[in-house]
DNA sequence: TGAGCATATATCAATTTGGCATATAGCAAA
DNA sequence: TTTGCTATATGCCAAATTGATATATGCTCA
């Protein structure tokens, strides 16, 4: 699936410029799943509004350039439900904290511990991030699915790092015992 | 982290090839979480053995181009200790089956179901190749931690999607009460 | 007052992907 | 038996994508 699908998908929930589907993609519901740079998302739209899938609008600003606010046509709806129906490609996963940990031995043990930490700390991000967006209300039975399955699997991996960090300290337990 | 880091990882634990490092990535330990082609890989290669940090032995084939086992010198392994030492970038994951869910409500049941056992099947395949690599030895004290990590996640989001499935067939379930 | 951040678009070098080319051998189905 | 598929093995290249930078301004916090 190319960005200009995910464009067209995003703006089918409601109009907006590059700079907000880019805000939307960091922070709101997409988050999770989508990453994408202002280097493809200006010219994904571009070329779908040469195409007729979007239309624009500017809206003037003082002080900055003029907002470009993008609206999805009806062909740039149908262009949508077609690009929808391919069975997904697999999902990708890059993770350098996992493959950090692989060299677990070879590093001190202050290291793993801050990264073991910000992999946590980027977990929990993520789920609170969620949860916002769940009580902003906007939820559709698409929306509910996809929280389900995030909430389910960063609440896993928070769970696992948890238990791995309270290993690192069986010192404290002990003195707590 | 680039991906002449990532080589020089994989080569430290065993000597390979640049087509036997992309299995690796593809089928082995690091198929989780690590995603590389051809195309980075081979320059990847060249480049750290003109820095000196891995060196060469061209194997002859017969009917195929020589084998070119790369293996990492010292020098190579004080780089990857030192390009291990940063807190890593956050994970970057994209998945176009949650994408698509999202549109769950404009796309036929059918196509719904589909891609979630698509899903469902891509998450079972990555299990059961981390129970494979874990049943083959190997094993070191990072090995175990990102199969533990892997299987967590895996295993929630294989759980969520099961039970995801079975609602969507109350037909069924009606007919065996 | 000054640093830094948010808004907003855009470009661009560097990286990365995904497909193709090349070459051969083995295996299975038609 | 021939045809097509898979595996081995390296490498190139167009196209897509990233990540950084440029440009311009107003707001907030110290």
């Amino acid at each position: 699936m190319n960005i200009r699908t995910l464009c067209l998908g995003i703006l089918s929930f409601q109009e907006a410029s590059g700079y907000e589907i880019k805000k939307e993609i960091e922070e709101g519901m997409f988050s999770h799943f989508i990453d994408a740079s202002y280097g493809s998302i200006y010219p994904a739209l571009s070329q779908l509004n040469a195409e007729g899938l979007v239309t624009v609008r500017a809206e003037e600003q003082t002080g900055r350039p003029d907002k470009k606010v993008y609206s999805v046509t009806d062909a740039g709806r149908a262009a949508l439900a077609k690009g929808l129906l391919v069975i997904p490609a697999r999902d990708k996963y890059k993770s350098e904290f996992l493959f950090e940990m692989l060299f677990k031995n070879m590093l001190p043990d202050a290291h793993i511990r801050l990264a073991i930490e910000k992999q946590l700390h980027d977990l929990r991000e993520d789920l609170s991030r969620m949860a916002e967006c769940r009580a902003e209300g906007q939820t559709n039975e698409g929306s509910e699915f996809i929280m389900g399955y995030g909430e389910a699997v960063l609440t896993a991996g928070a769970k696992y790092l948890e238990a791995k960090i309270a290993e690192l300290q069986p010192n404290i337990k002990l003195a707590a015992e």
